[in-house]
DNA sequence: CTAACATTTTTCCAACTGGTCAAAATTCTT
DNA sequence: AAGAATTTTGACCAGTTGGAAAAATGTTAG
């Protein structure tokens, strides 16, 4: 697992309004879009990292777009000049991340082998909380807010998605090549355990202490959930427990 | 698990001023602290009440006094009245949230057996997450934003907690009880677990849907989790995976 | 080089923020 | 019931917030 701290945000360009102010991210109606000049590109991608940086933090009502300025290095107008609204800023991140974040269980593969594809999946998660961490913690403000900006996108996508792979490991389940569990309920954990290492990451660093808290602790996550879920998953018959 | 719903966000009782303000919550100096008045009771209760269901929500820096005194019925200045201050209300409700928190892994009894300590030591966290779900988004919120008030008490409290409890996994683990994995890992992967379904509990019941994402849904995830580390936890040799 | 466009800065605003203060209203004690 | 203490209210304040407008400055295609 080697990092490799990708940078730009998001890099589907958006339209651009007639004269002065940058239209609208959702290119309705018959507006001429010109391309985005290269500024616009370098300037809106410094801005979304500050956001990401600021949002990720602090949640939407917690930050302030003068926050999110200095972050990115220039006044308040300035930035607005580029997005004409904080909601905007948020929309834009949430949404790019979505797509970034679900592409792991995409890749879940009903041809591939259940533990294979499992332990991958898990590895991936994993590796997406130790390089994008902030990006983890932008979801779970949201969520802990009760997903205002992004519940629909949850209730339909999400959603579908997950009831696809669930049947995935159903079947993988009817044909004995896993234990038989519940599915949503195990893609939970896998989420939950592995977004952890994100979210929680202040928490886990100081209980680890400085010595074991390091870098390593990735690898010792992965080694210590493999276990948990391999040995978890495997078909047996139960151990007599005292 | 029957939903015990207990109130009283806090019972410990504080000093109050000399004239006017109540004082702060340490009561320092000779301040001379007259018992508080059956008032000043309920309504710091209150206040508390309101205070957790929006800092719940919102993070610290996303909420406004407004807002917490609109929820508790109160007037602004009223509210001020009884908490001078921002911070203190929520300094009150995080330290007593710690003690709350904690306790179920206090709970955890070198003495006993390692699966049944370890299965009720799961149950319990997922009852709080149940019952308790704005104290797990409250804290959750303080983690999200790097713990900057409460960053002692977990390099402190919790850390020593869990050497502690690490150490009894890892007698447990010496013996043959249970499988030798990371103890340190494995309290982590409880916590993520359980927390998830109040810290998350928006996505959980989007992605359960309408039919499955009633109150059900614990019992299904106590069911799942207990099979995921019971049997991620049994002693044995590992099986052949393909 | 220069007009047309893009970008940045300056100034400004109304609403909101955490918080103060004195006066008014209520409650408690005797 | 009266006086003292407590509680509540209304008016107010200085700093912050998201954002508007326009003037000033840069950039670039022809």
């Amino acid at each position: 697992m080697g990092p490799p701290k990708v940078k730009n945000v998001e890099s589907a360009v958006m339209a651009k309004g007639e004269a002065k102010p940058i239209a609208a991210t959702t290119a309705k109606s018959g507006a001429k879009s010109r391309p985005l000049t290269r500024i616009q590109r370098e300037k809106q991608d410094i801005i979304l990292e500050a956001a990401l940086d600021v949002f990720s933090m602090h949640g939407f009502r917690g930050s302030t777009i003068d926050q999110i300025a200095e972050v990115a290095g220039m006044s308040k107008p300035n930035l607005l000049y580029y997005f004409p609204r904080k909601e905007e800023i948020h929309r834009r991140l949430i949404s790019a991340l979505l797509v970034t974040w679900l592409a792991p269980l995409r890749e879940m593969d009903a041809a591939g082998d259940p533990f294979p594809e499992i332990r991958s999946y898990i590895r991936r998660k994993l590796e997406m909380a130790r390089d994008f961490p902030r990006e983890s913690r932008l979801f779970a403000n949201e969520m802990l807010q009760g997903a205002p900006r992004i519940i629909e996108m949850i209730e339909v996508d999400l959603k579908n998605l997950v009831d696809e792979k669930a049947d995935v490991l159903l079947t993988w389940m009817d044909q004995g090549k896993i234990a038989r569990t519940d599915p949503y309920h195990l893609i939970f954990s896998i989420w939950a355990t592995t977004q952890h290492y994100a979210d929680f990451d202040v928490q886990v660093r100081a209980v680890l202490g400085p010595a074991r808290g390091g870098e390593g602790r990735f690898e010792d996550a992965a080694r210590y959930l493999e276990h948990l879920f391999l040995y978890g998953l495997t078909p047996r018959q139960p151990v007599t427990v005292k």
